[in-house]
DNA sequence: TTCAGAAAGTGAACACTGTTCACTCTTGTA
DNA sequence: TACAAGAGTGAACAGTGTTCACTTTCTGAA
């Protein structure tokens, strides 16, 4: 039972500090090169001289441990797209750079990103009530970077560029959807982004690029005066 | 050594081919329900009642077992898509039928699609030269799906519907991208469809059909006449 | 300063995992 | 009928995460 009060840190508690800092930082090291199949509890252990018990004392289980890491990773990834989004440029530049930026630093740390979408829940089909509630959602890192989304959608639709028919949070989860894709696929396919028939050198970055192009693109105000937010052609 | 003759298959064959199959269907059923965690080797043994070892007579390691499960779940995945994109409807209905499928079946078997793009052989920085030929690629089920999509962009284009700046390999690949981020944060954040603010009922449904069709806009043809494929306003 | 109690740290063990290998048993063929 | 190839097995190996009784170390109060 310690407080909360940092002027009552005992020089234990900061020794413990010290010692858990040193788990996570060989933990992140270990896991920026080779994933959660690389990071075991005894290697781990190996790391810092101690024994894989002793981790235990610190950390309640390795999930709890990766989250850790995976939480650290996202507030990164929060601020990172927080600079690109307000930064001073035109405003679709700015909406560009903050997609192209999601995608390069997924890109960048691989394993923290996969990890962090990599637990299906969905197995049990009894999830009812809210295992993902609004409220829940938005404190976190994760939610927080979503909600830049959101803000960057509503200015566009004040701004006059973005269509104004749309839900700024749907149309944020699919710009989200989209950024998710493009990341997961760079991930997971080596040379994703150079997949064409004909020989064309293309860079991960230009196709980050022209994705996040195509995801703004989908999002302006229709210019032929419709404005209702859907296909044109379409009667359903 | 046996031919590949059918004519000169013998019972033995056949015994063995028996064999294999009742391994495959009781991968395929644990895995649905309770993907590759719940399937270890002495599991699967002791469904079918053999010794752990046997399987290793009809596969050389979990993994190829595993790649067999994805294997055929793209072929069904495959037929799926080509069903949507070739049925009689007006185009746009069926460019947004087609990502709609794709993502609707990936959410339906939710471990197959996930562990189709589990694997990170992003680890190792040289990977130079070619795992990802374009000749391999299109040959596999996962490739041919890409196919279908790449032929929607061009028959668009060709319809004068779909901006005719866009090359159809990246706009398919940039599709692709789109579709994959819903299918893995419906799959991965249980209820993300109905991830709103207030109260609202969404079901995945409806929004999967909202991502089509922002999607699909994306690569609708400008109206404003420059038709350049780039956004507007923007100079660089 | 002493001493109880709370932490910190440990080593062995448990219940798993994928995989291998020497072994037996069955089967088809010459 | 004999033999070889293949099918199937059980025990073992090297891992894994995790637990628990145990010892050591430290700290705060008497």
């Amino acid at each position: 039972m310690q407080t909360d009060s940092p002027s009552e840190e005992t020089p234990a508690d900061r020794r413990r500090l010290r010692v858990r800092e040193s788990i996570i930082s060989a933990a992140e090291r270990v896991f920026a090169k080779e994933g959660e199949s690389g990071l075991s509890i005894r290697r781990l252990a190996d790391e810092i001289d101690y024994s894989p018990s002793a981790i235990y004392k610190y950390f309640g289980s390795k999930d709890e441990l990766i989250d850790e890491l995976k939480e650290a990773f996202f507030e990164r990834l929060l601020a990172k797209i927080d600079g690109s989004s307000s930064a001073d440029r035109p405003f679709l530049q700015r909406a560009k750079a903050c997609v192209a930026t999601y995608v390069d630093t997924a890109v960048t740390r691989p394993f923290h990103y996969a990890a962090a979408f990599s637990s299906i829940k969905h197995a049990l089909p009894e999830n009812g009530g809210g295992p993902l509630s609004w409220d829940g959602f938005v404190t976190t890192s994760k939610g927080q970077a979503f909600g830049v989304l959101i803000s960057m959608v509503t200015e566009g639709q004040e701004l006059d560029i973005f269509d104004p028919s749309l839900d700024p949070v749907m149309a944020a989860k699919s710009l989200w959807a989209g950024s998710h894709g493009l990341a997961q696929l760079l991930i997971h396919m080596p040379h994703f982004h150079q997949l064409v028939p004909e020989e064309q050198p293309m860079t991960a970055k230009d196709f980050i690029e022209f994705h996040a192009d195509l995801q703004i693109r989908g999002l302006l105000k229709p210019t032929d005066g419709s404005g209702n937010g859907r296909l044109p052609g379409q009667n359903s």
